[in-house]
DNA sequence: TTAGATGCAAATGGTTTGCATGCGT
DNA sequence: ACGCATGCAAACCATTTGCATCTAA
């Protein structure tokens, strides 16, 4: 409800301030996560913040860059007690994919694994342990992108380094 | 056999001559296929030539560069009235993938491709028609590999340029 | 209030496996 | 003959779907 003479929010800046970094830091300190900016980041893109999605939200985006499976972010939400269902995992990783939150990796046939980092960059896997790693932006490897047939366009290149236990 | 005086084969081309089209048309009309290159491939990485490896490597390999599915593989078994059964295709696909006859390309989560050619080179994939291309020799985009973690080694490198269809 | 989100369980689809039969050596 | 190869059907596993229930707006 809105009151005569009451202040209107005013979305100026993306960059949290001071004060905004205080709040969160105290919230964080308090409940174990930044709430308020997974919940901007699902209004920014179109999605209710609902109580499922935060928490997978939460999971996702509190601690940096990862790599994770339907399967791994589904346990790892019921180890943090939230309840999940694994098709709502499922659905949550693909609504986040097609808004840009996350960015799905086809590295082996079986699972698909879902990267935290929208930006661009390429992959390690290892392959005895199918872990997935982010190649450092410093060593990547640069060269030209080839031509493609005509009527197309690239829409994404991708590498994937497969590594081996070096030998004895 | 080897007579004295005769020319050696040099392997400058890589184009066939007219002479090696014709003698290639003849086998085809004749058996359909050139058995004895199929043969001495399955022997010469220890597989028996049973009737169903022999079909599949005739399939496979006798038209230069291809890109397959299981289920296309067998589809095209099935109608050149080669009786196979889905199984042992992918049984066949996978044993020569081992011996490296193949190599297989992980490009969508849900099917395996497998590749003819085995030798380094990397991918264009047309996203809306799942279809799968070399990418030409010509084109290939170079750079530095990077370096791997401390006790890994590269055993491969996958580049996938995906593609889409150009918007209007 | 109501469209959208969730959960469950069943369906799906590609791939693998167990085991009886067949075939290359 | 021997043992690997094949075929079939059932098992498997990741993922998707249908539908009833819940919930954020």
């Amino acid at each position: 409800m809105k009151q005569p003479g009451m202040k209107q929010p005013v979305p100026i800046a993306f960059a949290p301030t001071a004060l905004a970094q205080d709040r969160l830091a105290q919230e964080r300190a308090l409940t174990g996560c930044p709430w308020h900016d997974v919940k901007a980041k699902l209004r920014g893109v179109g999605l209710r913040p609902t109580r499922q999605r935060m928490a997978l939200g939460w999971i996702l985006f509190a601690k940096g860059d990862r790599h994770v499976t339907a399967e791994m972010l589904y346990e790892e939400a019921n180890r943090a007690k939230v309840p999940v269902s694994l098709a709502t995992v499922y659905n949550t990783l693909h609504q986040f994919t097609e808004v840009g939150l996350l960015r799905q990796v086809a590295v082996d046939g079986s699972r698909a694994y879902f990267d935290t980092n929208n930006s661009m960059h390429h992959h390690f896997f290892i392959e005895d342990q199918n872990e997935l790693l982010d190649i450092p932006a410093s060593d990547v490897m640069v060269g030209n992108a080839p031509v493609p047939p005509e009527g197309y366009e690239i829409a994404r290149i991708d590498v994937v380094v497969r590594l081996r236990r070096k030998q004895a």
